[in-house]
RNA sequence: UGGCUUAUGGUGUAACUGGCAACACGUCUGGUUUUGGUCCAGAAGAGUCUAGGUUCGAGCCCUAGUAAGCCAACCA
């Protein structure tokens, strides 16, 4: 039990200051606040293990609140994938709450806001308001209803209220300041006319508050003392500021908007809008497709909820913008599932083998540990019998010593059984292998180096097994301004494969997670049934075998690599070697002063010039200028007033290598 | 012609608030192994975007640049 302090996140030091100024640790209460538009992906798992995080911290309440002001896009489906996921996290909210139930409250306020002289009904159309508005760099300027009547606007809101204007014709802004540089004070929209069924309020309403308005005033309802949210809801915060600044009771907890930068996956996509496009389109079968990104797409591909808080946490929080790599999340996912994944046998792509010394109709029950990573995990049988299957690529008629597998003549170890010779083969026409014919010893005491699973074809059970692809083939697929992230869809992400695996998987109930022994993480899908039998690919295991063996293709997706080190300037890596030359041991300078030598070959004496005037401090930089000097004067530079004056310098500094190179230049 | 934010190995986060940059993933060795998994031991890889400055000393402070992201929905 280390008491290593961990340091602190930059919003966790937000609190601990809070907390060091004065406000009481019970005050401190957090929120979720999702809009049930969509289902929870693996960025919401951040925001969601950034504020539930805190409250298991803190020991502080957590709310889910529903952020369900637009009836348009809003549906119960979502609420309810929604609470799912969250508690299949772990996380327990102190109350479920929804934005509409402050509906009335945010119409009394907003009513005050007119008397107040703070809001007032704009009649103009959309494009006219937006015309008004400006850009980022021009200012707004004010619309004719800007000063309408106290009385006018209470009459109109009012009658906005009871359902008498079309959708479009009036909203309620608040009344700020047009030439704000923060577009989002100008004026912003408080409330429109949308005349549609709420999923909750019904037909109570006709008018509904925008985000803005509603975010801040549900916060401070709830008394929520952080409001975390993401970064793009920074230039929010003036507004959300402004409009607490209205309503707030100074003995009240005062809710603080903080930002941190949201979560990026490579390879895939992280926004609910072209996530429902893929839904749409029937790219994916549905938000819960083992190859999406949400949350319920991740447990039906087997992800564990220990494994996706893992990842969550050693992603850690920041205000940069990341993207962060898949290897990560699938070394949370193998990281748990080697410690808890019962290990199964199953041939996904099979070949025949007989093993011709072995009695016909002969079969035995051999004994198979469970998990060697848990004690308790238990043993269980596992039929064998003279007929078996081997994964096609376990085998090769001849191959190098590289190759640990079975070979003509070479010996391997069957898990859990016995040790088999390969002796002969039998071809189709087509020279495909249809069967291998192998002896085997019952010495299993032997030293061998390969060990195969295997999979008695007599015993053999099928299933379907399911492997996914990413589902793009870019790294960052909706980051390109110029191509839609569609066109990098990976048209091979899902594989369907026939399998045999062994008969204990009879009893495989959904949603059981197994290790198919030097495969991968299987899981039983929700699609399967007693008469057929569907698993995922959860993850493959980490594989250095296959890494080592398609070189010529490395080699072909990175052609970059080859071409980058020649592009960049010789003087700008003699810069980088000069900067860090006086801190190089002695053998590393040497080094560094011969690759500084070669680069020198191809430095003009424009190029170099400029470093003439490099800070006095920057010994190495000078250093490594000094070098590359001697090297023009060698090839014929002439001596000018700038070079003379640079060895002077050099000549007269306090640094020995400095004054010992620049004297071999006398 | 704007405002806000960010900048540390390939990736992500640290650096006790100024003392010669750490951890995880990834990569590469070697060992163990009835999974080319796990585990164990080790290595390479950044001198902190650039240029100045303050300081005995700067990734942290100051100045000026540069680059990236966000901001003009009656979405959240």
């Amino acid at each position: 039990m280390s008491e290593e302090r961990k340091s602190l996140n930059f919003l966790e030091q937000i609190i601990e200051e809070d907390l060091a100024n004065g406000m009481p640790k019970n005050k401190l209460r957090f929120r979720f606040p999702p809009e049930p538009n969509g289902y929870l992906h693996i960025g919401h798992t951040k925001a969601i293990g950034i504020s539930f995080g805190l409250g298991e911290k803190y020991n502080a309440p957590v709310n889910l609140r529903f952020d369900d002001t637009n009836p348009a896009k809003e549906e119960q489906e979502y609420v309810d994938a929604i609470k799912e996921d969250v508690s299949w996290l772990g996380y327990t909210w102190d109350k479920e709450l929804f934005s509409s139930d402050y509906f009335k409250q945010l119409y009394d306020w907003a009513v005050h806001f007119i008397k107040e002289g703070k809001a007032y009904v704009d009649s103009q159309s959309s494009e006219a308001m937006a015309e008004q508005k400006g850009t980022p760099t021009q200012p707004g300027v004010d619309g004719p209803f800007r000063n309408r009547s106290i009385a006018e606007n209470l009459d109109l809101f009012e009658r906005m209220k009871a359902g008498e204007f079309e959708e479009g014709s009036h909203i309620l802004r608040a009344k700020i300041d047009m030439q704000h540089p923060n577009m989002l004070m100008r004026d912003p929209i408080m409330y429109r006319i949308l005349k549609k069924d709420h999923h909750r309020t019904g037909d109570d309403w006709c008018i509904y508050p925008m985000y803005d308005w509603t975010h801040g005033e549900s916060d401070y309802i709830e008394q929520i003392s952080h409001s975390l949210c993401s970064l793009e809801f920074k230039p929010h915060r003036e507004l959300y500021d402004w409009f607490l600044d209205q309503v707030v009771d100074k003995t009240l907890v005062r809710p603080k908007q903080r930002e941190f930068a949201r979560l990026n996956l490579s390879y895939t996509i992280m926004s609910k809008r072209k996530l429902l496009k893929l839904v749409e389109d029937k790219i994916v079968n549905g938000w819960d497709d083992p190859r999406m990104p949400t949350i319920s797409g991740l447990r039906r591909r087997g992800y564990t909820p220990a494994a996706l808080r893992k990842f969550v946490e050693t992603v850690g929080v920041a205000k940069r913008d990341n993207i962060i790599d898949v290897s990560l999340l699938e070394f949370c996912i193998r990281e748990d599932l080697n410690k808890t994944a019962p290990r199964v046998m199953a041939v996904l792509d099979p070949v025949k083998l007989v093993i011709t010394n072995y009695p016909e109709g002969k079969e035995e029950w051999l004994e198979a540990e469970n998990n060697q990573e848990d004690d308790s995990a238990g043993f269980r049988k596992v039929p064998f019998s003279r007929e078996l299957y081997i994964e096609k690529e376990d085998f090769k008629e001849v191959a190098g010593n590289k190759f640990f597998r079975l070979k003509l003549g070479g010996e391997v170890r069957l898990k859990n059984a016995y040790i088999i010779k390969a002796d002969s083969v039998t071809k189709d026409p087509n020279g495909n292998i249809t069967e291998i014919q192998c002896t085997y010893s019952e010495d299993t005491a032997k030293k061998v180096k390969g060990t195969l699973h295997w999979v008695s074809i007599k015993h053999a059970v099928k299933a379907e097994v399911r492997e996914y692809d990413r589902l793009f083939m870019d790294e960052a697929p909706d980051s390109h301004q110029d191509k839609d992230f569609m066109e990098f869809l990976n048209p091979e992400s899902l594989k369907i494969i026939e399998a045999y695996v062994e008969p204990s998987l009879l009893e495989a109930k959904i949603g059981d997670r197994f290790q198919f022994q030097r495969l991968g993480y299987f899981n039983v899908d929700n699609d399967s049934s007693s008469n057929k039998l569907i698993f995922n690919k959860t993850v493959g295991l980490r594989d250095s075998w296959e890494k080592q063996k398609p070189i010529e293709n490395k080699n072909q997706n990175k052609p970059q690599n080859n071409t980058s080190q020649p592009q960049r300037k010789a003087i700008d890596v003699i810069q980088q070697l000069g900067k860090k030359y006086t801190n190089l041991p002695e053998g590393k300078q040497e080094k560094a002063k011969a690759e500084i030598l070669e680069l020198a070959k191809d430095v003009s004496y424009d190029d170099l010039q400029p470093l003439f005037n490099t800070a006095a401090k920057k010994v190495g930089t000078r250093i490594a200028t000094t070098i590359v000097l001697g090297v023009l004067l060698e090839n014929g530079l002439e001596r000018n007033a700038e070079v003379n004056d640079f060895i002077n310098k050099a000549l007269e500094d306090t640094d020995a290598l400095l004054v010992k190179e620049a004297k071999m230049l006398l």
